[in-house]
DNA sequence: CCGAATCGTTGCCATAGAGCAAGGATTTTT
DNA sequence: AAAAATCCTTGCTCTATGGCAACGATTCGG
């Protein structure tokens, strides 16, 4: 039995109607798992075998370049999903690594049985869909809008967009979610 | 009668496999459209009503910021699809711009023909995941590529990944896709 | 609750890239 | 083929950002 998953069902009931028993089907195949500040979901090398639903807390998804400066692609903050989906998919090892960056509590759910539910429930599939085309378009869009701005306008982009960030995360997480140094961000919140 | 969807038909096969029948009623929701160097597909502020598949020639997906800078996000080079997704899904004015760089031929669905096919066809459902998460995928890399990375390594990245588009394109557009000036790029290439 | 470690800020200097202007090359139009 | 338009290159200058060092503030672990 699992007590954990109200935060989900909540979720899937604002895209989609569900009976009692469907939501029993999808909740069953989630597990709770609470991690600790700073604690790894996935080290690069390894390979994601699950989707994560974060019921509270914060995930970062970050890699590490060849000059060795870590670079933030996405923070997963309570209510989305978040996984390294290509390895995910093709069960290769992960290039990136996920961390609590708080403490976290998530659902965790296994590659066969999230397909599984994508491929037998079509209420599961459009959403899935539906996240897959939403994840893209805000994609692409964050490639617009980084795109030749300076970094102060980025910063104001993400003050509008993801105002969580700037309180709850450590200076120097959003300086390496906007692509500049930690000096820089310092001197930039102060322009503001 | 449309003669024109022997690629597409190839690209559909190259994913999965469908009997002759299955084939025809795709092949007939696309329509042919030629199109002029330079000619535009969609102009920003119009709904983008079809997705688009790239028979020959070169597309490129681009909007304009408050500084008037050109910015493009995507170049759909032949066999690949493209369309102004969350315009095309929500059937709201476009904020880009899809343009043919070269005399291009392109095959267009329409969104209810579209979504028809992939509610009804397995097959085509599969194939839309699949061309979501790599989408997906590949938007995410690029963000790493790109994050705290020197123009000069930018450049490396695209004539890696994207050899034709060094060649084939006028250099402020991959200059528009760097996201720097062609001041910049042309520099640069004197340094590689 | 204290010492150690990490983090954020700021002065200073170094460097990458922007932007203007002008000249040459290439392409398009007539 | 000539004229017009566009595009690419390059010298010069200027600005934004990087990077080091030092210091103060905050957080963490015992």
């Amino acid at each position: 039995m699992n007590r954990h998953t109200h935060r989900l069902f909540q979720y899937i009931q604002s895209k989609t109607r569900l009976d009692d028993s469907a939501m029993e089907r999808i909740g069953a195949c989630f597990s709770c798992k609470k991690l600790k500040r700073n604690e790894h979901l996935l080290i690069e090398g390894n390979v994601c075998r699950y989707n994560y639903f974060v019921n509270h807390g914060c995930l970062r998804f970050y890699s590490i370049n060849e000059q060795g400066q870590e670079l933030i692609r996405y923070f997963a903050f309570e209510g989305k999903f978040g996984t390294a989906l290509s390895s995910f998919i093709e069960e290769q090892p992960a290039t990136e690594n996920i961390q609590a960056i708080e403490k976290t509590e998530v659902l965790a759910i296994a590659r066969t049985d999230f397909y599984h539910l994508v491929d037998t429930m079509s209420a599961m599939n459009a959403i899935y869909r539906d996240v897959l085309e939403m994840a893209y378009v805000t994609s692409q869009q964050r490639i617009y809008d980084f795109q030749g701005q300076p970094a102060l306008e980025r910063l104001k982009w993400l003050l509008q967009y993801q105002p969580n960030a700037l309180t709850r995360l450590p200076s120097k997480m959003v300086a390496a979610y906007l692509g500049v140094t930690p000096y820089t961000l310092s001197r930039l919140k102060a322009e503001l």
